[in-house]
DNA sequence: GTGAAAGCGCTAACAG
DNA sequence: CTGTTAGCGCTTTCAC
């Protein structure tokens, strides 16, 4: 590989000049930029993007840390986040952090000491505590950090109660809620979505909402659970699409017809709803919309963009998407 | 963020000194080395690997080269090189290339000036032509490169003919075939494995094999007009998953009971396949095994480790995932 | 055993 | 307009 002071030889100039039509700034004569640049071309030059980084403390790499790629709500942010980033001429790492803080901090660490220039984080676990201190910009995403760290969501409480009134609006008589897990967010708001639009009802109980990991088999199992116990129950609504896939399962399994017997409403709007049968109504986020939105955000605050606004806090309002778990034939 | 130099100076010795003790290599004083150890401590000192990389002209980064991170086979891929990768201390950078050489092209050289040490890829487009002269160790994984490129495969053709022999086995008395796109090699290898199948039977003709692009929408409109023109098929076997629940939602639209009317295989065994009514029967492919060996191999030839085999041809069995998709109640 | 110094490849003052 | 030079932070000869 040549270096710049190939290029500088070959052309009969000094390397400041080389670098300065590399980078187009400070003056250069047109004839010797020419000379350069054919000497850029004859050698294949390729300018060294390591040592530009240490010298500019930078390295145009962002990180996006997620719980797990293999949860299929992911992919389709990861496909976002690089579209935006390869554009903006970022190289993108991506990290699965399996929902553990020790992974989060010691991806923060190992890309810090690469010059990363930003993350774009999903999590349940990072705190302000944690990322104070960490000197380096972080853009949340599907679940909140602080009241400092920008964030993109969709409205989480609202689509809830969307989801549940959808299923009052389709004659349910008693609708139970599987929850995501205990320590995200946004588990939380969409369980008090549910709640609040179903609270004040005579068949409301607390045993209508149990508790999923955001994963098929165990909604599958406690949704089996749930329905030989109150085999009333005739809606569900899944804190995500991947449980309410379990529910079907769940009803399949029960020899339950969906959506006659047991209406679902999932949340997400991944496109495995589309693939399931009966297909999966459900609320849908706009996944790619806030993955490139966010990597917008994050690139403007590293390049100290004027054009930044003060609304840190971008909300997405929720949208109901209608397919078969929910058109009753009745 | 403490620099060598800091910490040097705060143990009262040399910047050599300090290195000596981080790479542990040289000799250095037990006393000294622990003064030293204790500066690191005390200052938080992170070795700045940009600095290191530059050096050794090594940036402990490997790329992973796919079609599309949202296509459901690659993200299990995903995961293992990554799993791997962060195991062995590099970092993995993750490359869509939607099956375009260019991005594919694009990728190489960006990395390439961040001294990456390796790629694994998974390519139709890249022949050895491309990959000649670029100097960087490559493993190609799904699909062949050139014979001087590792690689890392399912036998596409032993699993085709397994599966097609399952329909037959399951009585079913015409098959048909959607095959994956022309340019992608192992589609040829399971349409090869169909063919040497079924071609001696007198059923048998070029109409039963229709040609799809390993995506969902495509697959079930070529699979309507396939039914709808040959109404006696009664089996059909997919080129992936993908297709596969592509052909299943063509038989509901069309009233085709599956697997009664209709038996279905796909192939790849990715875990969509278990969500579907009925569950899809498939040949399946060790996924994550192919990636955390192939990111294995890779390190090793990076590291030229001496443990180095000649085989660099890995071929895995193929398996039967018998499902409902095929599990005939006649 | 340890330190001084050169250099990985590039950028950005600072002179001229 | 252009060249010289001093780093960016680290590793590794080469002396002592």
């Amino acid at each position: 590989m040549a270096t710049i002071r190939d290029v500088a030889k070959h052309a009969g100039v000094s390397v400041a000049t080389v670098s300065r039509v590399l980078n187009n700034n400070g003056y250069v004569n047109d004839e010797t930029r020419k000379k350069v640049m054919s000497s850029i071309e004859r050698l294949e030059y390729q300018p060294n993007e390591l040592a530009r980084s240490l010298y500019k403390r930078s390295s145009k790499m962002i990180g996006l840390i997620v719980p797990d790629i293999m949860n299929p709500f992911f992919p389709e942010l990861a496909r976002a986040v690089e579209d935006i980033a390869t554009r903006k001429e970022y190289t993108f790492v991506l990290c699965n952090s399996d929902d553990q803080l020790v992974k989060e901090q010691k991806y923060f660490n190992v890309l810090k000491q690469k010059y990363v220039d930003g993350f774009i984080v999903v999590t349940s676990t990072l705190t302000a505590e944690h990322t104070n201190g960490m000197n380096v910009p972080i853009v949340a995403l599907d679940r909140p950090i602080a009241k400092h760290i920008p964030s993109f969501m969709v409205d989480n409480y609202e689509g809830a109660k969307i989801a549940v009134q959808h299923l009052l609006d389709n004659g349910c008589k008693k609708i139970a809620h599987i929850r995501g897990p205990e320590q995200v967010y946004n588990a939380k708001l969409r369980l008090q979505g549910y709640i609040d639009t179903v609270s004040h009802y005579p068949w409301f109980n607390e045993n209508l909402i149990v508790t999923g990991n955001y994963n098929l088999s165990l909604a599958k199992e406690v949704a089996i659970k749930l329905l030989k116990n109150n085999p009333d129950v005739d809606g569900i609504f899944a804190g995500n699409d991947v449980m309410a896939i379990g529910v079907i399962k769940a009803a399949e399994e029960l020899g339950i017809n969906v959506p006659n017997q047991l209406a679902i409403v999932g949340f997400d709007g991944i496109s495995l709803g589309e693939t399931t049968s009966p297909t999966l109504t459900t609320i849908q986020q706009p996944i790619y919309e806030m993955g490139s939105k966010a990597t917008e955000l994050l690139i403007k605050i590293i390049e100290k963009d004027r054009t930044l606004q003060d609304d840190l806090h971008v909300q997405y309002p929720a949208k109901l998407l209608k397919r078969q778990s929910t058109q009753r034939k009745a």
